[in-house]
Parts: structure tokens; sequence; C-alpha cells
RNA sequence: GCACCUGUAGCUCAACUGGAUAGAGCGCCAGACUACGAAUCUGGAGGUUAGGGGUUCGACUCCCUUCAGGUGCGCCA
């Protein structure tokens, strides 16, 4: 799969980016040269080791051996005498324990690696060999319009930004889709409210909070009175209908909350490729009833048209239903006439489904249907995953309310971020000037909400706490931004910049333990970037950032980089030059801003 | 009732889908600023991975079972 060896030893200059890979691909080449049994079937398994076995692993040659009555020890000993003479002189190879095979690099292998990857083009360069030649879908955040963004909208815009950025950076094609909630019953009440208690000086404010207040207006009359109810049925029919009144004030509606969205993305950085909502199938899930009926899939139950699958152990019971008694599309006609839009409009690999875990259910039925279909059809089978998430909870471990047991909004929220961020911010930098902290605040106060989301494992619920998410100690946004304000401060006091050949170019052979362990550090962003791409888990990123971090933290007070020798200065400067690229380009793809002080 | 998820240090969470002595932070204890930002760092104590059984070289991870909590289950999405 992989060409020619080219392993970052003293004299070879290219350094290749996952080091871990071809530490692999080496393997299975020694496994072929040294005539192992099945060596078609190795799987070396190399992966980061803990510091004290190594740099890296190989797990697989014990299973290997095992499995075919070999001795592990001394297969392991006929792999590694076959290993090229390059990869000796990169790194000590060790055999131990009971059959694994243990990488340390060495020194000079880690510098080369270093100043192999000096840029983050360079970084994505070496990245993007992952998904190249694909095309993902990302379905996230998904609001429904004439309503404000709340909690419960914040983990899929959040992580969804962080999975789009991260397959972007590895390779692929993606397009960001926001499958707005844009049709249904809510707009009979809402247009029926609309006609008669329209506050136009309330709607150019905040249109969100009038269209949410005339909802709760039509809601309530329709309730108290049955003669509302059936005006509002109507306005809704009217709709449906094409009638040009009711479709110019639901396209208004549609207009501006999607402006009004647009700010709480702003503040995340996330801007979507197309905002394809469910209106936009309306008059593509006819041909789903047809095809689905037509190969005998679908089939009419009580006067809906469902499907069944009766090799699963629920789906045989619980249909998924594809079209309503009275003829109306549902969430499920839609999502089927998406999926094959998706697929025959932007070619896609695939498509994720960034959505509450709650709704697992019906992902899988949905995606057994739509395979079936799409092979019964002779089209491409398109590999569609449901990206789970858990549920924010609040202190009481339940789900995350205001006091009064509303929907906290997501604009309170983030306001309330930056207050808190604020306010820490100016109790230690007080002779920055105000716009400067709050700017500050801005970056750290966001940062934090996003970075607390993303930095554990997305398939949890987790509590939402204020302190823990704001503090500068742990696995937060604030200790990280820190680390990168501390070595931007290095730079501006030693009046030096990143990658500069001059002072690079001087640097000695990294030597003190702290530097080692850095570098070693350093060398392994591809495995976490690897991993948190192949399980589209950001945590696992997080967690590598906020190791480095602390490995900076503790080069830092260990070694002092403003010295006099070029030498040891050189290659100081060297690792605060990569420590910062990669903390930046890591926060970036998680979808955080950074900054230069704090 | 049926199905799925979760249970790891006092607390909040990891453990790269079966790898080596289960790791961090908070809190607790003891240390480090005449040094580039101490918003930091170094060390220590703290565990029968809910309980029990099984699979194998090896189990927090897979299988069975008990217990505890959560979620979903035909016309909302």
């Amino acid at each position: 799969m992989r060409g020619t060896l080219a392993f970052p030893f003293p004299r070879v200059m290219h350094a290749s980016f996952n080091l871990a890979a071809e530490l692999d691909a080496a393997l299975m080449a020694a496994a072929s040269a040294a005539g192992l049994v099945d060596a078609a079937e190795f799987a070396p398994d190399v992966r980061p080791a803990d510091a004290r076995h190594g740099d890296y692993q190989a797990n697989g040659v014990l299973g290997h051996a095992k499995a075919r009555k070999l001795n592990p020890r001394a297969t392991a000993e006929k792999l590694v005498a076959a290993l090229p003479a390059g990869l000796h002189d990169a790194c000590a190879i060790m055999i131990a324990g009971p059959g694994f095979v243990n990488f340390t690099l060495k020194p000079a292998a880690l510098l080369a690696w270093l100043r192999a990857h000096d840029t983050e083009d360079h970084l994505r360069a070496g990245a993007a060999s992952a998904k190249h030649n694909q095309t993902w879908i990302v379905d996230y955040s998904s609001p429904n319009t004439a309503k404000q963004m709340h909690v419960g909208h914040l983990r899929s815009a959040v992580i969804g930004e962080a999975i789009a950025r991260l397959l972007a950076f590895s390779g692929a094609r993606v397009v960001r889709d926001n499958h707005i909630g844009d049709w249904g019953t809510q707009f009979g009440k809402l247009i029926w409210a609309y006609k008669r208690h329209l506050d136009a000086g309330a709607l150019a404010q905040d249109p969100l909070e009038e269209f949410e207040r005339l909802y709760k207006a039509g809601h309530h009359a329709a309730e108290a009175g049955p003669a509302v109810m059936d005006e509002a049925r109507a306005e809704l029919v009217k709709l449906q209908g094409g009638d040009a009144e009711n479709l110019a004030i639901w396209r208004k509606i549609n207009d501006v909350s999607l402006a009004a969205f647009q700010q709480i993305y702003d503040r995340f950085g996330i801007r979507f490729d197309v905002a394809l909502g469910e209106s936009f199938y309306n008059d593509k899930v006819g041909q789903i009833y047809r095809e689905l009926s037509g190969c005998g899939l679908a089939v009419e139950s009580d006067g809906a048209l469902v499907v069944f699958h009766p090799e699963h152990p629920r789906f045989k019971q619980q249909p998924l239903m594809i079209r309503k008694r009275d003829g109306a599309a549902n969430y499920a006609s839609t999502d089927l006439a998406t999926i094959l839009y998706r697929a025959e409009h932007f070619h896609a690999t695939g498509a994720l489904y960034v959505v509450d875990k709650r709704q697992s259910d019906h992902f899988e039925q949905l995606f057994l249907t739509a395979q079936k279909w799409f092979a019964q059809s002779g089209r491409p089978v398109p590999q569609l995953q449901h990206v789970d998430f858990g549920t924010i909870l609040g202190e009481d471990n339940r789900p995350l309310k205001t006091r009064s047991g509303e929907n906290i909004k997501l604009k309170d929220l983030l306001a309330e971020a930056e207050e808190r961020a604020f306010a820490l911010v100016s109790g230690r930098s007080l002779d920055f000037p105000e716009a400067e902290r709050r700017a500050i605040a801005a970056i750290v106060g966001v940062g934090s909400v996003q970075y607390a989301d993303l930095s554990q494992n997305r398939s949890s619920d987790y509590v939402f706490a204020w302190d823990k998410m704001i503090s500068l100690e742990g696995n937060t946004a604030a200790y990280l931004l820190y680390a990168i304000a501390r070595i931007h401060s290095i730079f501006r006091k030693l009046a030096a910049r990143p990658n500069d050949l001059a002072i690079e170019g001087a640097a000695s052979a990294l030597e003190t333990p702290a530097e080692l362990a850095l570098a070693r550090k350093l060398v392994k962003f591809p495995n976490a970037l690897d991993t948190a791409v192949g399980q589209l888990r950001p945590h696992f990123l997080c967690l590598y950032l906020y190791e480095l971090a602390g490995e900076f933290s503790a080069f830092y007070n260990a070694d002092k980089v403003g010295v006099d020798d070029a030498g040891i200065r050189g290659r100081r400067l060297l690792l605060c030059a990569r420590t910062l690229l990669i903390l930046e380009t890591g926060l970036r793809l998680l979808g955080l801003r950074t900054l230069t002080r704090m």
C-alpha cells in the first residue's frame, strides 16, 4: 500500500507524517521478507505506547504467533532482524514481555520529524491521505425555524463542526448541511397569530422572540377555542396548497430565523455549505413512496405506508412509517428523500448524522431501510452513520433547564460564558485595556463551552458546571489557551519568530529529559488525529492537546529557553514553535479560536 | 412488557474497540518564584473497574446472569 520506507533517520531528511503507520508497514514488509507463517494475514497493530515502554508498540505479533502455535518472542526476534537498517538507526527496538515489540525514537529522528513538520500546510499534507477522494455530508445543528436555539442544540452544533473540520483536514470533501426543521404543523398556528397579533417593532428588535410569542399566542387561542383551531388548520392547508400570502409569511419566518441562527453560528465559527431543510424535500417524497412500494419494501397498514424488517427483533413489529394515514409526509419520508438526494446530487461517500442518541432507533431503522432500498434498486449503498451524543445535565443530574423549567437559550448561555470569562481575565490581567479583556473573554468564554462539550466522550451524558468549564486548571480551554499565550510571550520576549531558519538551523541535538518528553509527545499528533477521525470522537484530540500542553509546561519549568548558547536556544525555540503550531492547529480543528496573550 | 445505553479513586471524567503495573483534573498532604507569564510545575496518599460466573497467553473492554440508574417503542422530529 505504501511505497518505499522513508523513516526519519539522520541521513534522510524526509520524515513521514505518521510514524506508527510507517512502523506498521515496515513490520508487514519484514513479515513477508522473513517468511512468517500466514504473513498476508499479519496485522502488526502498531500504536503509541506508554512512555515507559518507548514511543510505539506492536501488539500484533503476540496474537499472530499464539494463534498459530508459534513462539511469540522468537517470532518477534525474527521480524526485528528483518527490519531495514535505517530503522535500527532511527530507533531503539526492544522485544519485551510476552512478545511486544517496542520502538523508542532516537533524538535525531525526533528532530528530523520536527524540522519537516513546520507549518499547518505540511501537517495537512501529511494528514490528507486518510480521507482522500471521499465526500462526506455532515448533517448537524438542524434547529427548527421560528424558535430560538437552546442548550438542546449546543452539542450537535459544536460536535458537528469539529467533525466537519477534522474530516476536511483529513482530505475529505465535506458538505456541511443544516437540515432545518422548516416544515410542519406548527406553521398553522403561527401564521394564524402572525396575521392577527404581529408586533412589527418587536419583530425588528428580536424576530425569534416575536415568533415564539406569536406561536404561543396561537397555541393558547387554539386550545381555548375550537374555532381558532379550525382557522389555524385552514392556514396550514393553504400554506401546503401554495397560497401566496401564507407562503410569503412562511418564507419570511424562515429567512429571519436563518439570519438569527447565523448570529449564534458566528460565535462558534460555524458556516454551512447548504441548508436544505425539510421543505426542500416536499416534492421529492412521491418518488420514495413509489420506489419503496415498487420493490416491496413498503406496505399499506391501516391506511399508512410502512416498512417492516422481518429479520430484525424489534423492527419486525415496529414499522418505519413513511406516509401517514392522512397522506402526509413525515420525517421518515423526508429523511429517505434526503439520503437519495445526497447520494445523487453530492455523490456522497456517506452521511454523518450528528443527532441526540435518543433518536438511535429511528436512525437504525432508517439506515436499514435505505440500505435495502439502494441495494435493490442497484444503487451504490452509501455509508450512513448516526454520530450520537448524550444529554447535557444540570447539577441535579436532570436535563439542564433554567430554575423555572425552561430551556436555556444559547444566546443567554454564551453571554454568561463571556461574562464569567471576563471576570476571570479581569482578575488576572489588570493591565490589559478593557476592550482587549472583552475580546479575550469572548474567545475564552465561548471556547470553554465548546471545549467542555468536546473534551469528553460524546456518547455519554455530562454535567454542565460553569466553575469547572471556565477554570484554568485541568483539561479546559483556558489551560490550553494559556499555554499558547505563554509561548507567544516567549517569542515576544526573545524578539524571535517561529520558523526562523537562522535560529532553528543552529539547533543542537535534543538532550534534556524535558526536551525529549515534549518532542516525543509532538510527533504523536498524527495518532491523536487518526483516532479522533477514525472514531469520530473529538475528545481524543482534546486529551492529546491537554497532555501536550502539560508536557510543554513541564519543559518550560525545567529548561530555560532564553539561554545564550545558540544551539540550545535554537532547539528550544524550535520545540516552542512546533508546540505552538500543533496547539493552534488542534484547537482550530476543534472549532476554537486562539489568542496571543490573555 | 420489549429493546438499547450507562455503572471506573470522595467528586467530574479518560483508558485509542482484547494488550504490559487502569490514568488525569478537582479536593487532600508535602514541596518549587533574585529565572522567559506561579493562570504554572514537582512529588505523595487514594481502586476487588456495581456483584457473580464464563471465553484466553491477556478482560474496564467480549458472552451469560443479578442489581441500580437512564432512554426509546405508529401517525412529533
